[in-house]
DNA sequence: GTCTATACTACGATAGAC
DNA sequence: GTCTATCGTAGTATAGAC
């Protein structure tokens, strides 16, 4: 019975994407609700759906904007780290850690099989992105063929997300790990299985 | 409106269990419901109350017996390897692989956050046994502290749910990859990360 | 030990007022 | 563009009959 209602400054489609967000982040995928959105905007339940027809667009729209800024973060981290390709591309799984920890929008938000169906071209474009960032830092590392490349693209990301998982579920709590403790932890790893001979 | 109740014929009790376990391999936690399963029982939504006393108890007592169970593939399946504590280590990434998307019920379901104020005692024994199991392994490999285990323990895991959560999200479905490709390269990441030089 | 029936809560989604 | 109000559905859990 909150009577502070009254949201209606300009763009109410952003902030239910960015709202969106931050519960993905408090409590996963599995407790998403298009009436927590609401209900954390302090707008009714109905307005949301002024902007997106339902809920599976909403979150089609959350896994586009997840794919770039992720894709974003992976570039920027490639790029701090040494020319060595190797090390570009662990640093990409160091940023996914980093990532998907702070927003929760990880490859089971970006390629949930429940957005398959919806031909939204905007997340088309972007998770098409996000893996050819992905596979080109595989084939620098000097992969021969593409098969290679995605093996090894498949490689880093079930490190990567394997670490996050697990730090996510509370595994890691007792050790008192931070977040910067499970991303080198990860990217030591990835570095690891690329050149196993130079860890 | 099915008609065909009637089922008590002894333990609903383990019949609840292993229908649980059946939900968890199709859909996961995040759809899993005390409803549906009664509804794959053919029972009334009430019955499984007589002997769960609520949803999260339910819970526990599948994660008990995931836990036991998960311990018995990993042990046998390390058995099975080379003498080698380096392969008998790897190996149990892939009975992790293999049993978890068989079930469904990996770390996320055994240590799922929502039970740790629970007090089951079954549980806690089985879970400390599985992680005590996988401690011995690591330990096996020749590390030389606790925590040495502990962080090649947490790396193996990662490792085997990060590949598990890619398959069963359907991330490798374009290729024709099949569980036992999938177990194979989960074994294979594990082995080298154990040992670089000599994968 | 299982049933029917029910109370309560929450979510997805729509209709129509403003 | 957001509101109130509402419908339909589904889930958790309980009460009381059999």
């Amino acid at each position: 019975m909150s009577t502070d209602r009254g949201y209606h400054h300009g763009s109410l489609r952003a902030a239910v994407i960015q709202a969106s967000f931050e519960l993905l982040a408090e409590s996963g995928l599995q407790h998403f609700s298009v009436a927590a959105v609401a209900r954390r905007l302090k707008v009714s339940s109905a307005a949301p759906y002024r902007h997106f027809p339902d809920r599976a667009h909403l979150l089609a729209a959350v896994s586009a904007a997840a794919a770039r800024d992720l894709r974003a973060e992976i570039t920027a981290a490639a790029d701090a780290a040494t020319p060595d390709p190797a090390a570009r591309l662990a640093a990409a799984a160091g940023a996914y850690v980093r990532y998907v920890v702070r927003t929760g929008a990880g490859f089971p938000v970006i390629f949930a099989a429940e957005l398959y169906e919806l031909a939204d071209e905007s997340r088309r474009e972007q998770t098409r992105a996000l893996l050819t960032t992905l596979l080109d830092l595989a084939a620098a590392t000097g992969t021969r063929t593409y098969r290679e490349d995605l093996l090894l693209v498949e490689t880093t990301v079930a490190v990567a997300h394997g670490y996050t998982t697990l730090y996510v579920d509370g595994f890691f709590a007792r050790n008192s790990s931070t977040i910067d403790d499970v991303a080198a932890r990860a990217v030591a790893a990835t570095r690891t299985l690329i050149t196993p001979d130079r860890a």
